[in-house]
DNA sequence: CTTTGAAATGAACGCGTGTTCAGTTAGACC
DNA sequence: GGTCTAACTGAACACGCGTTCATTTCAAAG
């Protein structure tokens, strides 16, 4: 069996990069087994080999993939104008971003200590770009006087911990949704760091 | 080798869940090794079986142990009077508690997908009773009118997440310290909840 | 000094691992 | 319709896994 129409590699790429991330979020990276993907995928273990040259790369280009389109979102999105507005856009879009790929966000939080040492630094660095994202809405806030935080980099911190909270607790037509969730954080988030 | 001086059990049980709780923080449990745990305490895998039945319920129990410390501790502080006394008594101890052993906090966040469905059970009962300790404050303080929170579940999940967030970024010796850690966390939790 | 038994060894068990690669298949192109 | 080659198979490789157990060691008890 191969190339039954159209190119296969187009199609079995992305679904080995599914597979692997909503196993690897699942049962952890190094619980599961390049059989058990490719079994998913329906595909022998070899074949993978065609998509990834090893295990490690597999985990580190969904965790990349994850962070790039988290800076890119976040980059495209609309700010509004101010410290105030810029905290509450920050805050919406931090939850609605990943209350949608509940998998990746799982994965590059986790799965962190099962990253080569270079790699680890290439994910690193892209989170801490992330996180300076933030931590200047913050100080730029708190130069204007509309925010009154002890220090910036803590603040940042501890409001990205709190929205990250989100995922493990929120389910798919639960008791709130995601608007509430939203507003509600939103309510917090703003009266912590309020001057 | 055997019985060097005393009963060495109650030596090398320790040590067992000693290293076994280190290198499962540092590098999960899936990825470590019965033989790995065994080399660091300078016995043979097969000695590991006289401490525990097998390597799942090694990590069923250092959870366990965890989670029964957090809520005998938490039982055992000093709470004051009154909802915002009682709240800082949370959050001050929260953070304390959490960053003198992060090695257990890491497990005990991390590992919830290694444990059998009963284990798993088991575990997070004891980890919504410290919840519902927490929401107990909001609860009482906000029919007090003390504070003003939408939803007081939801506050009790934001407020443990922000909190238990200190432990990914704090380093000893580092810029701050515990004590100013705790006043800042707990200036923004105070303002986040309050009314 | 002998006996006892807890503590630990070390070899073995069957099995699953990540990865490689020669060989097979079948759609696309000339 | 014959050729090409991307896509995939399936077997193999060396190795590490969790766990078991007959055997050895040696401090303490009698």
């Amino acid at each position: 069996m191969a190339r039954k129409t159209g190119s296969h590699s187009e199609i079995t790429g992305p679904r080995v990069r599914k597979a692997a991330a909503r196993l690897f979020a699942r049962h952890g990276f190094a619980a599961v087994s390049m059989r058990q993907i490719a079994g998913e995928v329906g595909v022998q273990a070899g074949a993978l080999y065609l998509y990834t040259p090893d295990k490690q790369t597999l985990l580190f280009d969904l965790m990349q993939e994850h962070m790039q389109d988290l800076l890119a979102a976040w980059d495209a999105q609309d700010k509004g104008q101010g410290a105030l507005a810029q905290l509450e856009a920050f805050v919406r879009f931090h939850i609605r971003f990943h209350l949608e790929r509940p998998d990746a966000v799982f994965i590059a939080y986790m799965e962190l200590r099962n990253l080569s040492d270079g790699n680890f630094a290439t994910i690193e660095g892209l989170r801490k770009r992330y996180e300076d994202a933030l931590e200047g809405i913050l100080r730029r806030g708190q130069q204007a006087g509309v925010f009154a935080v002890p220090d910036t980099k803590l603040a940042a911190m501890a409001l990205i911990a709190m929205l990250t909270g989100v995922n493990t607790w929120y389910r798919e037509g639960g008791r709130l949704s995601r608007g509430r969730v939203e507003e509600i954080y939103w309510d917090m988030a703003r009266k912590a760091v309020a001057g």
